[in-house]
DNA sequence: CCGTATCCAAAACGATACTG
DNA sequence: CAGTATCGTTTTGGATACGG
């Protein structure tokens, strides 16, 4: 997260934008939960996608989302261990927003002034099998 | 800004989701972009709207934003100086996708653990459409 | 396999003071 | 009015190494 959790705005218009924002932003919470779209993933299954992800971000950041309601973890007692991670129906109901913001940076990625390691050549998507 | 500009993750899908991330994140990006919707505003407009933003705070993350090209900054020569921010073509592509995210945190504000500063007593949530 | 703990570097952010 | 400059604190995030 880039601020304390939970922040405090005044409630203005715009407010509940920050607060959305908040929710998702760190560096790895926007893949991620736009990864678990797709449906419920093992922990190094969420590794491999994000490929340089540390341990321990990946497990900070799958903490907050599981304290912020959106994500959920499930734990299956066995050996070797396996805990899935799973979109709630809070974190599913983000999905018209992160595809809303997936579109945008589609569409002006190749704008970016930094972003020439992205050749989105035949860059096809398909989220939901 | 969280992380250095413009990351260079690898192109997996999801990697365009944290590129719009990443230009919108900072603690007040998202909120400047929102009011901007309305039109252009001036510095101290800006400011007010605000409420808690430091001056350098502000600038900075205007800074940010117009050398994103999503805000267009037009300095008057006068005085008292004068200098408008407005949303670019680019900004106002955003559209969607912020107002994604404020209806998300609308319909979720409620249930935000550390949110109770904000009553919206009357709270309806409809997740999923 | 799925974490935690510790240490450390770099940022983001805030407060304050000063300027054209 | 709309900034810059400087300083100090807090938050992030990366690199290990260790544990159930």
């Amino acid at each position: 997260m880039t601020r304390q959790r939970h922040l405090s705005y005044d409630c203005a218009p715009g407010c509940s934008v920050e607060a959305a924002l908040s929710l998702i932003d760190g560096k790895w919470k926007g893949v991620i939960l736009f990864h678990l779209l797709d449906g419920p993933m093992r922990f190094n299954e969420i590794r491999r996608k994000l490929a340089k992800v540390t341990q321990r971000m990946l497990t900070t950041q799958l903490r907050e989302l599981e304290a912020d309601g959106l994500v959920i973890r499930t734990v299956f007692a066995q050996v070797p261990p396996r805990v899935d991670y799973a979109l709630s129906d809070r974190g599913r109901s983000l999905a018209p927003a992160l595809l809303a913001l997936k579109q945008w940076g589609d569409a002006h990625m190749h704008l970016f002034a930094g972003a020439d390691a992205c050749s989105l050549t035949a860059a096809n998507d398909t989220p939901a099998p």
